[in-house]
DNA sequence: CTTGACGGCTAATTCTGATTAGCCTATAAT
DNA sequence: ATTATAGGCTAATCAGAATTAGCCGTCAAG
């Protein structure tokens, strides 16, 4: 990784740490291993820094949603797999989730300093609501409706029940963020969670 | 409310809407109506404002805490009233407790001064977790423990029943701290959560 | 009535931390 | 071989904000 690279990096650590305002310029070169000044050699100021931290979030996301899309638009190839989908499948599809959106390093770091900065601009808001609201619902809804319709979970709401799905995912996802040694038995209760979902939802025949 | 007060008051509200290093004493003063080195009369520092802030909070939410106990602990008078409690009375409840904590002008500052504190001071991420995730839960689970074993919810696992019952409105209310513009969908959601809850808890005889 | 504590003000002062100036070395292109 | 550029450093400089100094009016207790 080169040096402006490594400065969007140790910087986006520092941030998710501390909060734009609590991290020093001096803090960020540390950090990489050279001198404050020579910061200035690759970005223009410490806000320049923010802004390019998140343009590249923006970035990898547009890719992401791509991704997704790719996969969620073609519905037949895809149904054909949730269609027979198992209890088994569909706990390993939330802690799949979980563990993605909880360990991935971009995402964490992403999501704690959107989390600290998101009262401060509202465009951090939005972008926060959109990964970590919006598009999950519509991805997992999307999912999750294929099963029903597939007749494996029962419901004249799919998207209430995508976010009875989702919120105790979203929830002890903060819950995580918060405090790392709660980890093992969040990942406990989600199995549980799902588990209590599938009977729930897939029992009422 | 004396200047004392007025102080914490003020300082409050900005440090939710921006955070403590980017709220300046200056600021603070200026919404108290006097300049900021009159804050010093007060204070000793610009720190001794927010741990008073601190104490504060603790001092409320202890008080807070015994008038729950009061009621949670009284079982036996509580579960008269739900052991009879029908659907409205839960969509009551839940759109009482999520009204409350995103209405309440403490609640609500506190609430968004420690998300943006919270991975700067551990003691201000075991408030946060204390307050919308333990407590929460605690309560919640009691009551709707007392109406399962009335018969009127089904379930052979409580704690997660609770979650579910919980966490989309933990989720909801986070939503509306982000962009208050969604809080009248957010109910709407919240009624249908509450319904389907209750459909889905209740019916499974 | 006078005095001392309280709480306000203006004008410094001090500190902190971002940024700039100016220099140096290595390396890659002409 | 020369030179331009990239990227590093140290030593200023600048700006913003917290804090302190020192003054003043009010008012309640003696």
């Amino acid at each position: 990784m080169d040096t402006k690279q490594k400065i969007l990096d140790e910087a986006l650590t520092l941030f998710s740490e501390k909060g734009y305002a609590n991290v020093y310029v001096a803090d960020i070169a540390e950090r990489v291993g050279i001198k404050a000044p020579s910061l200035y050699k690759h970005y223009k100021s410490k806000q320049a820094i923010f802004d390019a931290i998140i343009d590249e979030m923006n970035k990898r996301f547009e890719q992401q949603a791509q991704a997704l899309n790719i996969n969620g638009s073609d519905a037949t190839a895809d149904s054909e797999i949730y269609k027979n989908m198992s209890e088994d499948a569909l706990l390993e599809l939330g802690r799949q989730f979980f563990l993605y959106f909880l360990h991935d390093d971009y995402n964490k770091r992403f999501r704690k300093m959107l989390t600290i900065e998101q009262f401060n601009n509202k465009q951090l808001a939005d972008i926060y609501t959109k990964l970590y609201v919006d598009d999950p619902l519509t991805y997992q809804g999307a999912l999750l409706g294929m099963v029903a319709s597939a007749g494996l979970l029962h419901t004249d709401n799919v998207e209430i029940m995508t976010l009875h799905f989702y919120a105790p995912i979203y929830y002890l996802l903060t819950v995580c963020d918060r405090d790392p040694a709660r980890e093992k038995k969040a990942l406990k209760t989600l199995d549980e969670h799902i588990k209590q979902f599938n009977r729930i939802y897939g029992r009422n025949k």
